[in-house]
DNA sequence: ACTACCCGCGAAACCGCTTTCACGAAGTCT
DNA sequence: AGACTTCGTGAAAGCGGTTTCGCGGGTAGT
């Protein structure tokens, strides 16, 4: 059961006649390489199969081919789809380009873990994070010259290429769809403020309700945590501390229908007596009854456009953080 | 800005006088060097705060230490957490062992796409498949020697390990619990009875009603899609051909979640008119009110299942498939 | 016509680790 | 005591590409 021998090098240099050295220049592309011995190797390359063992390649020009995709391991990553889904549109993009995506989902955590290690020891070409924790991290491996993407807006100005979702518009235009539907009292509960997401779709919801001329109410901005609990929770509040409440723009999805749910129970009609947006378009906001009126975030998009920002690192070009835009989806709920 | 090189082998033997032959015995365990010896390697190697390059090792000794995953573009990755969650399983076994895990997102199709010919390039050590389409493709890279494991109840019966839940004992469970809250016409939902799961999922809700000593009337088992608008359809179709349907069995969440909203707006209580239960436990079995009664399967435990099994196999032992338990999750719909 | 370049290409070193092979020392057997 | 193993070890040959270096021939400059 022999597995079929691969060629090598050499075999292909002699199968067109000329040196192993040319069989590489032309296999990377060399233009300095005559088109008509360009063409023999191509051919000898096509007639027997010749496929470039990676390891060896990589070995020699110590370029591996591979991007690491490091998701902290504190993320929920085992209940949130969005990670997978972000994933699977980095691993597309990268493939196109002939990279494979290395996927490491564990506490990131110290400059020198595990993680750290293998990122530099130069086993992978470049690594795209998700969110972070660890702004030391990644600090420490810029230093090394590692090209870097990170899938979120980092929170210092960590001078690394990011591509994040429009947090700010999205909120801005979701608050904004509340205003026009004739909202007056809008509340916002906000995701993990310690999240810059969370930060900057609070600012688009400010920014909305500013341009009323009004300024938010004592009590009207809750801060959540992007789970089901808090957003029924926090609406729970609001209906104590402001029953006049009728508008709410949730920071996620899962939070607005927690809301939903409890304005519902305590007999409130939505759309009616309150109006709801969520942010996401999650799979939720279209099961939950009445369906949500949400921001979409283009995930797939994010995962492709930090995979194309990796490669255009990797090409030497510049780089310049990707935001990519959210729609307003007007379902039922607003 | 040199990125402080990192030693080698002849670094490390000439500071433990010995040969570069010993340092790489004693860092692959091999047992024949004294232990003086190897100590005193151990030591240059501590110190000198050695990394093997596994580039390196992997061109010398033909293994990569990188498993791929693959996963059909086919399958809805995009909307589907299940994957995600049982990659992330799958990658912690793996690097726990000192394997990486490379995702293949893309179309598995073919013998000789892509994807075949990576795996077959001999650039990883074995492969995960995530359900899959295309028995050829494994079939044939099964005769390369590659080792597999497949995520998910093969359809024939290819001789090669897999990993899956108990579907047929889930789905038992589950109709058993609707025949013990005294339902009396219990229908089925089923999924795309094209997936061994589906399959599976009906068989143990056939075996709960064949118990009872009935055998389920004409129309009360359907075909559905997973999708929530196929629960929502069929909730519709049962009511008008069964009205008097008491208990519903769907293979899975989101169908049982559309069934709920159906039987609601035609008027039907849940639980008191109609008990349903669900599968997966996924999030949306929370969210849905009433709650979903469901039956949880434990989707990172899979992940690591199928990542056990490989490491297994790599090892040489030899492998049987693993099911993995389901729970009964009583909620409020059932 | 003579030196100075430039260009395409092959020889060979090299990437860092693994593994075979053979050798000397020590142990075993008759 | 001599012949035969066994054991620990180092030298060296790869693994399959990449890349530097320099050579020979052709072009250009004077």
């Amino acid at each position: 059961m022999v597995p079929a021998p691969r060629p090598t090098y050499s075999v292909i240099a002699k199968a067109a006649g000329v040196s192993e050295a040319t069989v590489s220049r032309v296999l990377n592309g060399d233009e300095s390489v005559h088109p008509d011995r360009a063409k023999r190797v191509q051919d000898a390359v096509d007639k027997l199969g010749y496929r470039k063992n990676r390891v060896a390649s990589a070995l020699a020009s110590g370029r591996s081919g591979l991007i690491a995709v490091v998701i902290d391991d504190d993320l929920s990553v085992f209940s949130d789809p969005f990670w997978g889904t972000v994933t699977s549109g980095v691993s597309r993009i990268l493939s196109e380009n002939g990279l494979h995506t290395v996927l490491m989902v564990s506490p990131v955590g110290s400059v020198d873990g595990g993680v750290a290690h293998y990122l530099k020891s130069g086993e992978v070409d470049g690594a795209i994070f998700f969110v972070l924790h660890s702004d030391a991290l990644v600090n420490n491996l810029k230093k090394g010259g590692l090209p870097m993407v990170i899938a979120g807006t980092p929170h210092s100005s960590l001078d690394i290429p990011f591509v994040d979702t429009d947090n700010f518009g999205g909120a801005y235009a979701g608050t904004k769809h509340l205003i026009n539907q004739g909202c007056k009292k809008i509340a916002c509960i906000t995701g993990d403020i310690g999240t810059t997401a969370a930060k900057q779709r609070l600012d688009g919801y400010l920014q909305a309700f500013r341009e009323t001329g009004g300024i938010p109410a004592k009590g009207l901005i809750c801060e959540g945590d992007y789970s089901l609990e808090s957003g029924m929770h926090h609406a729970r509040m609001l209906l104590e501390t402001h029953p006049d409440v009728d508008g709410i723009f949730a920071s996620n999805d899962l939070m607005a229908a927690g809301a939903v749910t409890v304005l519902q129970d305590l007999g409130r009609l939505v759309p009616e007596d309150v109006k709801v947006v969520g942010f996401d378009d999650a799979l939720i906001a279209q099961t939950t009854r009445p369906a949500l009126t949400t921001i979409r975030q283009d995930v797939v998009a994010l995962g492709e456009a930090a995979g194309s920002l990796m490669i255009a690192q990797l090409n030497g070009e510049d780089v310049k953080p990707i935001i990519t835009p959210t729609e307003l989806i007007i379902r039922a709920s607003a």
